[in-house]
DNA sequence: GACCCACAAGGTGCATGCAATTGAGGCGCA
DNA sequence: TGCGCCTCAATTGCATGCACCTTGTGGGTC
């Protein structure tokens, strides 16, 4: 496959953008359950910027499906149905067998060490707190999806792959991921080897394993203080991109 | 299948959306040429709003990759390149065989109604202009993702079909869509029988055959006044959504 | 004639202000 | 006590203003 110009994401300024990364954490993390309130003041305010800025911030989330906007209204975080989580998984089977499609047989020697080196990061991270092992195997995703230069696939797996944390929130009991990273080094093992077919398969029962294991019951809501929540992430830190690379998992 | 609540747009106020809806259409009818620039300034003063406005809906339109925003210079209609084409009719692909495959066997006899009109719309509008028939085109296979009642997977759909029209106006010689109606009879004759291997090769191949006619060679890029271009869509006249939503669908 | 620089104009980046809407608490009344 | 209305604080909807960036253009120099 011939190499292709890198994908440029499409943030308008950049304020937005900072936010926008601060706020898709904070959700996939849990940290802000579905639900939660996001005024556009307290907003501004955590990040320093002006309504206006944090006004534009949730547009663009409400864009991927993160965030609802009502009229009039706070915005919330997405409270997606459960059938909604369902279609969302549905897509985000059929995205990422394309993605392991274009991959197989086709990735460098310094691409499966990256995966290696992340799989290996969501090994040591399986004591640590779920948010962090959840998030950890999503950027796992995506970083596949990454590999394959193609802006737009990069955007539709990242942002469905955002909505499946979400509902992960609703409807998922503790996680228990240590399967998952089996299958990811399967996976990975598959593509290196090229069988195509193998790792569509591999990737299918993976996500599907996944989703059942996901969709099963609802779970309580939480509530605590939106900034005091959001303070870790008010300053963007080490991950400048939402896939940081591999070696550490800590955040400074 | 169960019917579902129908999809909510997730537009904040609206005269972002209607700006939004007025300029995707300006684009796929390549009324907007890719390239073609977007000034926040002249969009609000066609559309009766504050820039504010005008850049909001940008950035919604920004975010389905139908505009391109460069920091400090005017928006413009995005201009993918020939590899992003082909991406996004892959991903096409798999999304709208996910379309068929969940609709097979399953349409309503007013749904099936409802398609069979609209490819007859297609059928009269084909000695009309090249604009209008991609737009009816584009729109039979929204209306198909519509009737899935999944909004997220009307959304990926819509978004990507759009981007294909998109490429059209960039890779596309004059457009011979004869054919493709009849495809698109086929494609509704397999949903009626309800042979999902089949239905979703067909759609498979209807895509796959637009795609290789479609890119082949780049056209020549044409310009006119923004002013001119968009009067025709400053008033949302007729269609006010893009593909109005079948009856039986709508809940409560 | 070609190149470079400085300046002006057009356009965006962002904050702020004011109007409008909503939700909630308090009060009266049955 | 319970229900409904009314008022007010909180919050969004939107326009406008100012600062800054970018680009095109004209004059000066070699």
């Amino acid at each position: 496959m011939a190499p292709r110009p890198a994908s440029k994401t499409a943030v308008p300024s950049d304020k937005v953008g900072v936010i926008c990364r601060a706020l898709r954490r904070a959700i996939i993390e849990q940290a802000l359950a579905p639900g939660a309130k996001l005024p556009e003041d307290s907003l501004g305010e955590r990040f320093g910027v002006s309504r206006t800025i944090a006004r534009h911030a949730l547009g663009q989330l409400a864009a991927e499906g993160l965030v609802e906007l009502r009229r009039n209204r706070i915005a919330v975080v997405a409270t997606p149905s459960w059938q909604e989580a369902r279609d969302a998984f549905d897509i985000r089977i059929e995205l990422e067998r394309l993605v392991v499609r274009q991959l197989a047989g086709k990735l460098t020697k310094s691409q499966v060490a990256e995966l290696n080196a992340h799989v290996d990061a969501e090994d040591r991270a399986r004591d640590g707190s779920d948010a962090v092992s959840i998030r950890l195997a999503t950027e796992f995703h995506i970083l596949l999806a990454n590999m394959t230069n193609s802006p737009i696939l990069v955007r539709y797996v990242s942002e469905v792959a955002y909505r499946c944390c979400l509902t992960l929130s609703l409807y998922s009991r503790p996680h228990s991921s240590e399967c998952a990273i089996n299958e990811h080094r399967a996976i990975i093992a598959a593509l290196v080897k090229g069988d195509e077919a193998k790792v569509m398969s591999l990737m299918h029962s993976h996500l599907d394993s996944v989703a059942s294991r996901a969709l099963v019951a609802p779970a309580p809501p939480r509530g605590r203080d939106l900034l005091d929540i959001l303070a870790p992430y008010a300053e963007e830190g080490e991950s400048e991109r939402v896939v940081k690379m591999p070696k550490v998992v800590r955040a400074r």
